[in-house]
DNA sequence: CTGTATCCCAGCGGATACTG
DNA sequence: CAGTATCCGCTGGGATACAG
């Protein structure tokens, strides 16, 4: 099965163990990457999480700085909240109403990386044209999505291996 | 406009200079993130990346192990060859006829990041199912999403900061 | 201002059938 | 084995109109 042909810079994964073939395993279940997607796949989802990351949090900001049309945004406001990636709560101005805003729950700010590999990718293949970027705002420099692995070493693509895991070690706790 | 209830808790990207008003730049164009979902904002798309990165590359098996349709897979293929992700390569074992494979392009390798997220975010909230795990060839220890600015210094999101830029200098592309 | 209710269209993805 | 051609249902997203 193994290719001898094969280009070093075409260097994917590390195949190891049961990963030695790809089939065995793709019984295995549901792909994580793909209940990302389910939830965050779509383009509104994302818009309107980029919004909230801006700091946007009253549907009127929402609907206008996503460009989204109001039914759109708020179908899927509502989706994100029972998703957990976002909170309605309830706020009041002296003398108006009280109204409500969409503040990122723990969950929906943990798609920080997410969003700036997204960022990242898009702009590296823009040819300059200029838009928003984000930046350190200790330092000024540009932000960039990086991978790491829990012993802290940079990993690049041909340092990775996939493994199945049959059952996760106990929830990831305060990662130590 | 600014709101002094917010909880420490809830803090997003610092704003400043023109960013301080969000709607200054919502003209200013399309945004980077768009232009990925664009071309990797569908469940097949990052499917065939995500086996092109485990090393699959006759359709075949991409098709097998995506569980996808092959018209589906046909068309998305296609497309992400055009979009320069990927490349149709001809090779041949020797006494069988020429056949063709899908090899992942610079641009298409660069997903790494974005796939790590996606896989990562998907796991955090899944109760430990089990699964497929990314780890490093290394150490052996599982890999993490981070983000970096171009001085190396870790960035979270509350020392994020987002800023206007006309033109990017010149980054990596001398292109056009 | 903050939504919801309808109607409509385009695109994604699947099923089936057919080629080289 | 490696696709293409057709048809078709589902849902994402927009337009319009209306409500609290």
């Amino acid at each position: 099965m193994e290719r001898a042909d094969l280009h070093d810079k075409d260097t994917v994964f590390t195949r190891t163990g049961d990963f030695a073939d790809r089939d065995a395993f793709t019984a295995a279940g549901w792909c994580a990457m793909e209940r990302s997607l389910e939830v965050v796949g779509t383009r509104s989802a994302m818009m309107l999480v980029r919004e909230a990351f801006y700091g946007g949090r009253r549907f009127d900001d929402l609907v206008r700085r996503t460009g989204l049309a109001e039914t759109v945004a708020s179908k899927r406001l509502r989706q994100l909240v029972a998703d957990g990636l976002m909170e309605r709560r309830p706020y009041r101005v002296p003398g108006a109403r009280t109204r409500h805003e969409y503040v990122l729950t723990e969950r929906g700010r943990s798609l920080f990386p997410l969003f700036v590999a997204l960022m990242n990718w898009g702009s590296a293949t823009d040819g300059g044209r200029g838009g928003v970027e984000l930046a350190h705002a200790g330092c000024g420099e540009a932000l960039l999505p990086a991978v790491r692995c829990a012993a802290g070493h940079d990993v690049g693509i041909e340092e990775t291996e996939a493994r199945l895991v049959t059952s996760r070690p106990a929830a990831d706790e305060p990662s130590r």
